[in-house]
Order: structure tokens, then C-alpha cells, then sequence
DNA sequence: CCTGTCCATGGAAACGATTCCATCATGGTT
DNA sequence: AACCATGATGGAATCGTTTCCATGGACAGG
């Protein structure tokens, strides 16, 4: 087995300098009898330009990062296929880290990525502030997708479960690190809340649940706008990440307040949970219980009954941002808002 | 801002040469002085080797390519969820592409790898052998999941789709592309199969058609062998990967023969289709058609009924592939199958 | 005919690591 | 005391590409 041809070996078929064959092959000037002789070489020696030179040369790899929660997560699946296909147009690599959620895999993650050299990376944020610093002091061009890491919130309000953490080291109250100044592609939560609490009121709704998990601080935060004041807190609740965390928060919520009528549920592991948890305790959907699921996945109309979701465009959220971070270094990325969608199918009903 | 350290500031600042610089970091000898040197001045400079002059050096990417169809497929992203999992407690990078089914994209996704130059590929192959010959010949080690690349039947029976697209051009028969000698980690769908149709021939059901796509050939040869002489082809329909082309084969198997009582779905999006066909037909699932479906996703059970399927282990398919081509080299791979295991949910009933 | 401009060209440096190899110091054995 | 084996060490080569720079030829204008 010969190894790959180098770009030593084209210049030697064609007689000429290396340079040469670099600048015919990526789009320098050259004379037309040069280029045609480079050509038929590389050709002949079906010469394929080795991607470890030329990073090594530019101190930098190609392509992008892409780091996500899970990817059994539907969404987060479609997310990856949008920001796949926009690379694989662009003749791309993607590297892909799976964080879990977790803060912590989520900086290795990073520190792999900076030991690559890759220096552009879409993420869906798990850790907050801090965790990104050494991404933008390495210089990476870093775009958000889906949403923002959880801000130590400024005000001292709604301690956040990032500030819980950060109290317990008995450090300083944390140094107002200021949000990042990172671009990022996520849908209207707010809006998209909005109509979902609008369309449950519409139906009689009168107490109506937030189910949560990590990352849906935002979405807590619209769910609790859209109902306005009085805010019931019990009524929001969080899993951790997990399916199974996600069932018990569900189960919990359903059992200790008996009263609610109507669930939001932030993603569609949670929706999932809330169908699952709420068959096991004989509560009927629609009938004793309206649920709305952010997230349009393919199952949600396989559910019976077929759920009615707040659908988000994963997919062009995927290819949106893997445009912006390849665009990027051209002029500096605009943030995006792409709009949700209330998808009406059979999961809620008039107040019992 | 101020560039990454290199290997030579390290070597600068601990006094040493850059040799031993390296010999401490990866591991070879030195003394315990010169070690402690340079231990101390890595960290203070806060020093990362980075990936490009290794991989350049040692004229390979480290990490492991990764291609499989489709990642909004559940099935898929637990297959990805195993790898990347294997791959981040080795600390190495995965780079992802998502082929669609197609053995175009599929080339040059494998191009885009040689390209790269990384050398180990974990691929649920969409291609057939011709597609894989870069791969090989550019000496990757190559580790197959889920299924083996559709081959042109070597006897002549049952042309293939391959086959017949090979017929088309005029040149002689198909040189008889042996077989590719690649591991490769797979459910035993032989036997799952086999378990699926006697437990529907246990309920009584006599005319049980399968519902495949891309790639379940095998399983559907697996089908052929369980149901026995005489097979009846009509039954056996395939969709060519998207959803759409899913539910519009599902459709007309229902609707072309409507004196089937069961089906077996290759795939969990042939299974969706299939609840989707038979909802839109006013077929009751059991009562009218019972359904197997091949894969355990979490939202099986949440559709009324919850599927009865087969499941394969997608997260240990990953974990293994990725095991074994990361120790590849070390001594050649042997491949793995993997058990399936029927469970028993809703969605079959006795025959009508 | 001379000179100045422009462009194509190829040699060589650079990128950051690993690794070969020659050198040197050390310590033990004859 | 002479010699050899061993092990640590650093300089330099190497990987394959891009890019800088000096050179030389062609061509146009005076």
C-alpha cells in the first residue's frame, strides 16, 4: 500500500514548484498552461490535499464544534441535523460532544475542542458564564443555539440553581460576571409561552403547571410572565435532565397538587414524562388534565391523544446557526429569534 | 491577547529542552527533576499541547469518524449517544456526519474524512462496497453498526435494488465484489425477527407482512426465513427512508391488502408510519391489525396502545463500536452481536 | 533601445508537535 | 585506571501545507 500522494508529489508529475500547485489548487493566480498541467497531475495521482498541513500552517482546524445536551433527545436531534447539513454543503467537518447537561463534561468538552484547535463551536449551553471564559479567551467564535446559559441572576431574585451552587464554596458572592456578549439562534420562548398559557385560559384554565428541566429557566421565567401575577410557585416545577428525573417531577407535581387543571411542559422529555406520569395515575388527557408540549417531535402525534405542542424549528435553528458561526470572522453575527408555532391537536380540553 | 503556549515557551521557561518537554507530557522517561520542571511550568503557563502538530507528526487525526442516517431517528441518536460517550471518557474527538440514507452523501462524507485524514470510522452503512473501497483503501479502520452494507446477491437470486442500478450502465455483471471483511457490532435480528413472528403466529396470525427501509434487508431476509415457505412477497414493502415515503408505504400495504392482521416494522419510523397508516385507515391497533416494531424507543410507550417491540441495545451498539475501534490495532476486531429482546406492551392481539 | 511594471514562479520559512540520534554524565565491572 | 553499559538530554529532522519573498521574463511606454 503506497500512501497518500503529498503535494510534492503533484509538483514533481507537473514540473513545477510546490507553490504552485497550492495556489492553482486553492484558487491563486496562475497561468492557464500551469493550472491545466497541475490539474491533469493531481488528477492522475488522485491527490488530495492532506487537511493536517494546511490546519497546522493556519494554526487553526476547519469546520466547527457541536455540543449538545442529548441526542436522544428529539429535538436536539433535530437540531444536529440542521447544523450537519449546512456543514456538509459547506464540505465541513463537525465535531460533536455530547454534554449531558452536565456543567462539568461540558467544560472537558471545551478543553478537547481548544486542544483541536477548533475555533468555531455551536452549543446548546449548559453551564453558565464561567464555564465559557476559556472557550472566548481561546478566541472561538461561539454561538448559542436554543438558548443562553443560565445567568447568576444580577438582581439577587429567583436565586438561581447556578447561584445555589456557586454560595456553597463560600467564595464572594460571585463576581457580577457580566452575560456573555455571544450571539445565539433560539425560538420566542416568550411568545411561545405566551400563546400556549393564552390558549390554556381560553379553555377555562384556571391553575395551570410549568414542568421544566435544566436549561428552561428562560421558559419558567415567560410561563411565569404570561400568567401574571399572583405567581403560584408550587405550580413550576424542575427535573433534573434525566427521563427518569423528569417522570418523578411530573408524578410529584401531579400528586401534590391535585388541584391544577393544565400543564406546559418545557421540552419534549418533559411532555413525555407528564403523558407517562399522568396514565399511571389515572388522570385522563384531555379530560382531567390539558397538556401542551414545547417542542414538535415526529411521536407527538402518535400520542393518543395526538399532543398539542408548541412547535420550534429545529432544524433551521441547527442550519441558522452553523450559517452564522461559518459567516462569522466576516462581519461580527447578529443574534436570531426564529417564531414558534401553536400546533393544535388533541391534548387539551375545556377545564373538567 | 496573547497566543496559546507552545511546547518551546515550556521548554523555555523550565530550562529544558523541547524533547523532554514532550517525553514528560506523553509519558517517556526523565529524570525527576527535569520532570518536576517542566510539570510546574506547563501548568504555569497553563500550557495545552495542541492536536494539530501531533496529528501533522503523526500523520493521523486522532478520534474516530462517525456516520450514521439520520439523527432525528431515535434509534440513532442512542447509537450516537453510546459512541460519543466511549469516545469523551478517552478523550477523544468524534466527528459526525449524517448521510441521509444516501450512498452519495455517504462518499463523500468518507472523502471529507480521508481528507482529514481521520483513520477510524464507526458507519451504519448506507452504501454498498464500491462506496466503501476509498475507506479501505485509504487504510481506515472501519467498523460497521446496525447492518452490513446491502450486497449484491452473489448467486444471482433476488436482485438487488444495487444490482439493478449496476445493470444500468452496460458494463459486465458487477465485477463479484466480494463481500467487505469489516467487524461489525449488530443486534441479532435473525433472532429478533424470528421471536417477533412466532409470537404473532402464536396469536394467530397467518398473514403478517414487514414494513422495511433503507438497510433492513437483512431483516427482511430475516423475515422470509421465520415465516417459511411459502413466502409471500406482497407482503414484504419497503420505503426508501424519509417519513413520508414510510407512511405512503405503509399506507398502500394496508390498503392493497387489507386481509393482513399483523406487521412487523423494521424500524421505529417504519413503526410510526405503520400507527399513522392504520389511525388514518380507521384500522384499530390490536383489534384490527396487530404491529411489532423493531427498535425500543421511550415514546413506544406512549402511544395508545404502547408497542409491543423488539429492542436492540442502541447506546451498548455505540459503546462496543467505538470500544472496538479505538483498541483496533492492537489486535484485529472480531465483530459483536448483540441480543434483542421482545417486550410485551399493547399493540398485538389475537387475530381477528 | 532602455527602463519600469506586472505577473508568474519556485525556493524556503513557518506552523507545533514527536522522534531519531549523537552526546554526555554516571556508575559499575574488570 | 581503563572501559563499557545505561540513561538522560537537547538539537535537528520530519510531517504537508500555505505564504513570503526574491527572481526573472514579458510587455508597454518613453
Amino acid at each position: 500500500m503506497d500512501r497518500r500522494a503529498t503535494i510534492k508529489d503533484v509538483a514533481e508529475a507537473a514540473g513545477v514548484g510546490v507553490a504552485t500547485v497550492s495556489r492553482v489548487l486553492s484558487g491563486g493566480s496562475a497561468s492557464a498552461a500551469a493550472r491545466e498541467r497541475v490539474l491533469a497531475a493531481a488528477a492522475q495521482l488522485d491527490y488530495r490535499p492532506s487537511a493536517l498541513g494546511r490546519n497546522l500552517r493556519q494554526r487553526r482546524t476547519g469546520g466547527m464544534g457541536l455540543l449538545v445536551p442529548d441526542l436522544t433527545d428529539t429535538f436536539y436531534g433535530q437540531l444536529a441535523e440542521g447544523v450537519l447539513a449546512c456543514a456538509r454543503s459547506a464540505g465541513e467537518p463537525v465535531v460533536l460532544g455530547s454534554t449531558g447537561g452536565d456543567p462539568e463534561q461540558e467544560a472537558d468538552l471545551i478543553g478537547m475542542l481548544i486542544e483541536q484547535s477548533v475555533d468555531r463551536l455551536i452549543a446548546v449551553p449548559s453551564g453558565d458564564a464561567e464555564t465559557w471564559t476559556p472557550a472566548m479567551r481561546a478566541g472561538m467564535t461561539v454561538i448559542f443555539a436554543d438558548r443562553l446559559p443560565s445567568q447568576t441572576s444580577p438582581d439577587g431574585t429567583g436565586p438561581s440553581a447556578v447561584g445555589d451552587l456557586m454560595a456553597l464554596d463560600g467564595l464572594p458572592p460571585a463576581p457580577p460576571a457580566r452575560p456573555l456578549d455571544v450571539p445565539a439562534v433560539v425560538a420566542d420562548d416568550r411568545a411561545g409561552i405566551r400563546t400556549a398559557v393564552r390558549y390554556l385560559r381560553g379553555l377555562g384554565h384556571k391553575r395551570i403547571a410549568f414542568l421544566g428541566g435544566p436549561g428552561h429557566d428562560g421558559r419558567a421565567d415567560a410561563f411565569r410572565a404570561a400568567v401574571g401575577e399572583p405567581v403560584d410557585e408550587e405550580l413550576i416545577v424542575f427535573g433534573t435532565g434525566s427521563r427518569d428525573s423528569a417522570y418523578a417531577a411530573a408524578s410529584g407535581l401531579f400528586q401534590s397538587r391535585p388541584d391544577l387543571s393544565a400543564v406546559v411542559a418545557g421540552g419534549n422529555v418533559l411532555g413525555e414524562a407528564a403523558v407517562l406520569a399522568a396514565r399511571e395515575l389515572d388522570l385522563r388527557v384531555p379530560k382531567d388534565v390539558s397538556l401542551v408540549m414545547y417542542d414538535d417531535v415526529p411521536w407527538a402525534e402518535l400520542c393518543s391523544p395526538p399532543l398539542t405542542v408548541i412547535a420550534q424549528p429545529g432544524r433551521d435553528m441547527g442550519y441558522r446557526a452553523a450559517e452564522l458561526v461559518l459567516r462569522a470572522g466576516t462581519r461580527r453575527a447578529r443574534s436570531v429569534v426564529l417564531p414558534t408555532e401553536l400546533i393544535v391537536r388533541g391534548s387539551c380540553g375545556p377545564r373538567r
